[in-house]
DNA sequence: ATCGTATATCGCCGATTTACGATGAAAGAT
DNA sequence: ATCTTTCATCGTAAATCGGCGATATACGAT
């Protein structure tokens, strides 16, 4: 349990085990190398670290680490094979941001119910 | 023209612009502060900075400098008022990002057409 | 056993982020 | 005119990120 406390946490207030997941998944997203990555993943249904080398323009170490990025934030599978390795999307963690990015919007239509707010 | 060309673009191959704009939009979303500011303004249709900050147990200067991220991203709306301020989401972006999110599963359905793939 | 290939990891760096306190500006209150 | 409140910005320290080359590991081929 609270297998997402590897990363901290900051001061999370209780039990947002789950927005902290959440963060760290936009965090991967939010790096445009990562971005073209995981489409290029999309497109290959699994491929090697190589490959991906040869479609981004970087150093194989550096691809290695946002792989790593993308891994650890769970929005790819990695399963290493003979001697290449085997990147894949996970569709599941992506579904699972596009719930939690739903949820946000749903948030902003419950606001409607309730008026405006004093301040200050 | 070329507007997101003030967050570098990295080496983006071409005309990625919009690429670009929504890794920054996930960026801003990937911290753990800046979710729950975002949730807590939802809620709140605007609010001022001192009220967050008492939401979020951060020092004042901290919490404005998430705002400024979350509204460089233009996740959301500032306008000056009075002496306070005011900060709303931007529910326009929230959708866009949401677009993209689903662009982005959508490549992985359209993948099923095409086998898998050789490498290495 | 040795070589070549594919990866992951390490060490390093410059740049950026994240946090803070301090300061100053703007506006309301006394 | 003088507080007080609210906020943005500056300066700074610590941490993290993003990139690289070098190195270590694993494995297939010779």
């Amino acid at each position: 349990m609270k297998d997402c406390s590897r990363y901290d946490l900051e001061t999370l207030p209780a039990g947002d085990c789950e927005e902290a997941r959440a963060a760290r998944i936009y965090a991967a997203l939010g790096h445009g190398v990562r971005l073209r990555i995981l489409r290029h993943l999309m497109q290959q249904d699994a491929c090697c670290c190589k490959e991906i080398v040869s479609t981004v323009d970087l150093a194989q170490s550096t691809v290695s680490q946002h792989l790593k990025v993308l891994v650890q934030a769970g929005l790819v599978d990695y399963r290493p094979e003979r001697q290449s390795s085997r990147y894949s999307v996970n569709a599941h963690a992506l579904a699972t941001i596009r719930t939690h990015l739903s949820g946000l919007e749903h948030f902003a239509a419950e606001r409607n119910r309730s008026a405006s707010h004093k301040c200050g």
